[in-house]
RNA sequence: CGCGGGAUGGAGCAGUCUGGCAGCUCGUCGGGCUCAUAACCCGAAGGUCGAAGGUUCAAAUCCUUCUCCCGCAA
């Protein structure tokens, strides 16, 4: 059970280790994209792909949902960002239980959104982490967990993809250790857990009064999505992919704009220094160089950035 | 048929409404100035105006079709 690209290398690492995936869920098809057509989630292609019956219920925990999930009389479930909360009835259905696999070091990071999360708020580890899951919110039993370093100016996609290649591995370790005899289950520190809430537009707005730091992990956080932004003075949306701190000492009013041309690029005054907006999009643009959009552009110096 | 913006030298854009010399800022190259420079001055190269068809004396510009990119919304 699984729905976006995080899923993906779980899944193709149990086809790969000769698993036999009696049948795959995942969130039925959406409108997405700019027409206004159903797009299958990338789980269900690679699912197509291999052959494997694709499940869409709405809700799972529905009669329907629990009927499918039984017509495949599953010996273990496997979940990686299902998008779905799972009812007893339904982890009473594998024998064996439910495993999931979760991107971030439980119990840490609780919710939808860890790996955003986890770069948001600070943190320079991070990691996968297999568990048991039961009815709450990643509140199961821990299995096995492995750490990585978030890198300095690596963005939420990046680490997603890094993620998701250690967590396919974590799975088979799992896995292994179960059919092994040899895996262990310890229950999690309820008491130094954490919970952060699912990803809106509003969480990427950018707060100028924060400092340099607080900044960049948000912009990284929330890149590509859902993508950190601010406002022009005109009202314009201006998203944000990269930040650079380029001077310790505030220049001007926070969120005022100290430079906008094609040599000095895009500088913002933040708490404690000036940032140099590095990477932008405007609407209907493209995702560009400020310097580069600066060369057929000019950007009022003087007003501040997000008050409009 | 969800709404909308866009494609023009290497980069970012104007020009399209109202058809009439291919422009701007920057970069690149050459020269000059300067103790020096990312500054300043002079000069040069570099375009199938996304593609195809149509209208016209004449199309970047008007009409038709197509491809690709992006914002919103989900």
């Amino acid at each position: 059970m699984g729905t976006p690209d995080f899923a993906v290398p779980s899944l193709k690492a149990l086809i790969e280790n000769g698993y036999e995936v009696v049948g795959v869920f995942c969130q039925p098809d959406r409108p997405k994209g700019r027409g206004h057509k159903l797009a299958a989630c990338p789980v269900k292609e690679e699912a197509l792909r291999a052959g494997i019956p694709v499940f869409q219920p709405e809700r799972i925990k529905r009669a329907e949902g629990v009927e499918m999930l039984r017509s495949c009389a599953p010996d273990l479930c496997v979940t990686a960002a299902f998008g779905q909360l799972l009812s007893q009835e339904i982890l009473d259905i594998p024998p064996l239980g439910t495993i999931n696999v979760h991107s971030s070091l439980l119990p840490k990071h609780r919710g939808s959104a860890p790996i955003n999360w986890s770069i948001m708020l600070g943190d320079e580890v991070t990691g996968v982490t297999t568990m048991f899951t039961d009815k709450g919110m990643d509140t199961g039993d821990i299995l096995l967990m492995r750490e990585t370093p978030i890198g300095p100016q690596e963005n939420a996609g990046e680490l997603c993809d890094r993620l998701a290649v250690m967590g396919a591995q974590l799975l088979i370790d799992t896995l292994r250790a179960l059919e092994a005899g040899t895996l262990t289950r310890t229950p999690q520190d309820h008491e130094a857990s954490s919970y952060e809430p699912m990803l809106s537009k509003e969480t990427g707005r950018i707060r100028f009064d924060a400092d340099a730091h607080a900044i960049d992990c948000l912009v990284r956080g929330a890149t590509p999505w859902p993508g950190a932004f601010t406002t022009l003075a005109d009202g314009q949306t201006m998203k944000v992919f990269a930040v650079r701190k380029v001077k310790d000492e505030p220049t001007a009013q926070p969120g005022g704009i100290v430079a906008a041309d094609s040599r000095n690029g895009l500088v913002v005054s933040c708490a404690d220094g000036d940032i140099e907006l590095t990477q932008i999009q405007m609407p209907g643009a493209k995702r560009m160089n400020a310097k580069d959009y600066l060369r057929g552009h000019t950007i009022e110096t003087g007003v501040c950035l997000g008050k409009a």
